[in-house]
RNA sequence: GGGGAGAUACCAAAGUGGCCAACUGGGGCAGACUGUAAAUCUGUUGUCUUUCGACUUCGGAGGUUCGAAUCCUCCUCUCCCCA
């Protein structure tokens, strides 16, 4: 199976220029993505153009990652219907130093033969010269052609200020750059990159005589149309310090059957016999999860470690498992902290003595004490995996350890309350 | 520059002097069912109060009134049409 065939199997192919994989078999091609530095961590949605890359570099071919510290500065109107806020220096600088120590997880840069090139847009802008650009680059591309775009089209109605405007070409540029530079042929992205790219293909025709590809991947969504990546949290994100290992585990493990097929393929690098197999096991026993448990397993691995997997894997067993609550009982405090490592937590000195709405509110888990009390109504709010009315206190003998409890609020909302009893 | 329309809770959108903490839909949360799935059904969705009820809220600031989301004045912002 080659290249595109790959990815094509697995989903992530939504548009290639014609010509793409006779460039992949005739030589070892280097390729390369753009990542804006907008946030201080990448989010899953990132991952998709990372799995690209991988399968890339998998494949043989060197990979380059190219952070836009320049790009970032600009705001790519691709997708947006609305002028963005312009971000400051610092944060893009920031951002650009978290988001490279991120990717370098999971691209090889070590490889001799084909390890991969981290390279900032930033250091060939920062001193280019505006008159230079708009002769040397903007006379090669016409507005014409700029104004075809979907990205600028859907635009037009609402307004788009000159700097969204020249995006495409700032990063039309980059690929041109980097085809002069690094011999580098391909680009590859998310599909609303289409866009761009062809204007960087455009600019490497038209200014060097050469020929560039390009593939972009489809966006990913879910089965019920809403957004791919949220959960109630907001993003889910790639740093642990943003969405621990644990929710991060959770979020993959309760996607519903028909996108955890879709996710297998697009989010872990297992053989397609494997997922097949996996798949087929998943059909005839679909109560056993076996098909999310193994896409959570294998990302959480891939995005944090094995050692985190099996924290998370432990929080979850003890949550939702058939453990209780005993097993608790008689842990080192460390290691109880360690297995609630991803759940939300709080102190609360006194906590022995009051009643439930208040200890609910007063921790800080839930919003306020009408909501409390509303969820007692319900009949969703448990005590160590018990479920409690509005009657229950808490009682010294409930602490697991004199100084835990665990606060439930629903199936899977869960608080670590730890107190010092008075 | 001229004329017109509008701003209501997370979003959309009713309400045009008291029955409005505000119809309805979406979203959120929960319950039932199940497999921590999907679909479906049910409840709930300003704060405080066990209940009664109290308080804050309808772009902002004032005013009229026993009483205002609703009427008046000014201000801010948004949209549309004609130049």
């Amino acid at each position: 199976m080659n290249l595109i065939e790959e990815l094509e199997w697995r989903g992530l192919i939504h548009d290639v220029i014609p010509g793409t994989q006779e460039q992949l078999e005739k030589e070892q091609t280097t390729g390369y993505v753009g990542f804006d530095p907008t946030a201080p961590s990448l989010h899953i949605g990132n991952l998709v153009p990372v799995v690209l890359l991988k399968h890339l570099q998998r494949a043989g071919h060197k990979p380059i990652v190219l952070m836009g510290g320049a790009t970032g500065r600009v705001g790519d109107p691709s997708g947006k219907d609305k002028e963005r806020q312009l971000l400051d220096a610092e944060v893009i600088e920031s951002n650009v130093l978290t988001q490279t120590a991120q990717l370098q997880k999971f691209i090889d840069f070590e490889n001799t033969d084909n390890g991969a090139i981290l390279v900032n847009n930033y250091d060939w802008f920062k001193d280019m010269n505006f008159l230079d650009f708009i002769r040397e680059t903007g006379k090669h591309i016409t507005i014409n052609y700029m104004m075809a775009k979907d990205s600028v089209k859907n635009r037009l109605e609402g307004g788009m200020s000159f700097t969204e405007f020249s995006y495409q070409l700032v990063q039309g540029y980059d690929f041109l750059k980097l085809y002069v530079d690094y011999d580098c042929k391909l680009q590859m992205g998310g599909s609303d990159q289409w866009g761009n790219i062809t204007t960087g293909t455009e600019l490497i025709r038209r200014k060097a005589g050469g020929e560039a590809f390009a593939l972009t991947a489809p966006l990913i969504k879910k089965a019920d149309g809403s957004k791919f990546g949220k959960s109630e949290g907001g993003n889910v994100w790639l740093s642990s310090e943003l969405t621990t290992p644990y929710e991060f585990y959770q979020y993959w493990l309760n996607t519903s059957d028909e996108d955890a097929e879709n996710y297998i393929k697009v989010f872990t690098f297992l053989s397609r016999s494997e997922i097949e197999e996996i798949v087929e096991n998943h059909n005839k026993e679909p109560h056993l999860r076996k098909l999310q448990k193994r896409l959570a397993e294998e990302v959480t691995k891939l995005v944090h470690s094995e050692k985190a997997l099996n924290v998370a894997r432990a929080s979850t067993e003890l949550l939702f498992g058939r453990g209780s609550v005993s097993m608790l009982h008689g842990m080192e405090d460390d290691e109880i902290l360690s297995v609630f490592d991803g759940v939300p937590q709080a102190n609360l000195n006194d906590a022995v003595g009051m009643g439930i709405a208040d200890l609910l509110h007063e921790s800080g888990f839930l919003a306020s004490k009408g909501e409390a009390r509303r969820a007692l109504k319900e009949n969703s709010i448990s005590v160590n995996k018990e479920k409690v009315n509005e009657a229950f206190v808490l009682e010294e003998k409930a602490l697991i350890n004199q100084k835990y409890v665990l606060l439930q609020h629903g199936k899977k909302k869960f608080f670590l309350l730890s107190t010092i009893p008075g």
